[in-house]
DNA sequence: ATAACTGCAAAAGTTTTGCTACCAA
DNA sequence: TTGGTAGCAAAACTTTTGCAGTTAT
């Protein structure tokens, strides 16, 4: 009987098996790299941070367990206006994204009360909301 | 002097002498295809659609077209979730989108209400926006 | 006349896929 | 043992670019 996970490196193992992948040398690498990121890496910045921790992963493989990952709603696949495709881990609480043009920064933020609107708007043209992306493109004041 | 255009077709020529654009025949076509268009078709389609009105236009010249154009803010690029590029001419007072799961249709809508929460939102964090991006993917309920 | 423009082909960049070998369970 | 998985190379797809010839003004 597996207990509770032991360590980070355990939780990742869980994680894994959790969405029915096997947990490979490659995919425990990935995890570790994206979940260590408190940014928003896209795949090839992905592909450098693993390597660091495993030098033999391939790209293909990158974006494969994205693309796995994001099935089973581990991590959220965020896609900014003509950047290719970045990565987060979804364990953090819901947020949106401020995007800083001129620096290219993306800062997180969270508000209830637009949640709330959105979900309000949809219902009034009878739909509901299933997900939603919100960003704000901004610049400092 | 050029008095009012006097018909749709001199509306176009005028916006694109406006930019700063030579009023070539491909653009005319590509602007009267777009502005003809109630949804919001990528290069393709919008290739396909210019293409019935004039069957020399190329895709390169559609890409061009739309760069310029939305350089002068005369069109807007949308891009959603892992797909390519959208295009829809910015005549239409600012509206965000909702995107129907089932059958990929796109839906406007309009919020005050949201526009001043996001103004707020930024605006706490030293920000001011520029532009958003706010797209609710719903199914019917 | 001439600077802007077009189409073509090729390139660039991201993401996916077919295949053979390999490895976790 | 064996079905899932990895890497490689190639393909797919969107978008951009260099260039040589054409056109709007």
């Amino acid at each position: 009987m597996a207990g509770k996970p032991q360590s980070r490196y355990d939780e990742l193992i869980e994680i894994l098996r959790a969405s029915g992948l096997k947990a490979t040398r490659q995919r425990k690498a990935v995890l570790l790299a994206l979940s260590s990121s408190d940014d928003h890496p896209d795949a090839n910045e992905l592909h450098r941070r693993t390597r660091v921790l495993d030098d033999d992963v391939s790209l293909t493989t990158i974006y494969r367990t994205m693309s796995e990952l994001e099935k089973n709603g581990v991590v959220h696949r965020l896609s900014f206006e003509g950047e290719p495709a970045r990565f987060e881990t979804a364990d953090a609480p819901h947020h949106d994204h401020i995007i800083d043009l001129d620096t290219g920064h993306v800062i997180e933020f969270q508000s209830e009360k637009i949640e709330r609107l959105q979900a309000e708007i949809a219902r009034e043209l009878g739909y509901e909301v299933v997900h939603h992306r919100l960003e704000l493109y901004c610049r400092k004041r």
